[in-house]
DNA sequence: CGGGATCCCCGACGATACTG
DNA sequence: CAGTATCGTCGGGGATCCCG
């Protein structure tokens, strides 16, 4: 699946999920935001977001397929939370 | 998202996959409908998939939770698949 | 058969410096 | 500010051998 090869690179859903509530202003932000992150580093992963259709080609933010993106995700990541209660404390 | 780790990490998804429909009766089946991945990874995958509940201690296959996991998972494969024709071919 | 121990390699990531 | 170029590292993945 290409899917994870994309979200599974380092900062990719981080940057998503910085994303989320709206366009970030610039690029210097998203790089705080993503705990200052190496520019080179977000901005390839920028790039593969954008080359994906998951970013709007220009400025921060996310496109309609990167919002639906993010509401496919919303039940794995429900799913994800409940399974680390469950199977993290595997004493 | 540690979930992210465990299936992004190679072969998970494949071994998630193979194991879909049922138990794989043998670890060098499962080996080899990897396209024969190295024991080595195919273990250490295994290990950590088990470790996290995904599949069944004993024997290779699919706890309920694997099987839950498999069920979120679909709408995301949908997504994926939609995604992929219109995002692929940016001639 | 299941899977651990080793060794090697390559690519992702990160830091830094730099340009327009 | 946005982004590229370069370089070093670190770890995951793969191949292979081998044991219980």
């Amino acid at each position: 699946m290409a899917l994870l090869d994309l979200l599974g690179r380092r900062w990719a859903l981080r940057i998503l999920w910085e994303l989320r509530d709206g366009p970030v202003p610039t690029f210097r932000e998203l790089q705080q935001r993503c705990d200052n992150v190496s520019s080179s580093v977000l901005s390839e992963r920028v790039r593969e977001l954008r080359g994906a259709g998951i970013v709007s080609e220009t400025g921060f933010e996310l496109t309609d397929a990167g919002r639906e993106l993010l509401t496919v995700l919303g039940p794995v990541d429900a799913w994800a939370k409940r399974w680390a209660k469950r199977a993290r404390p595997p004493a």
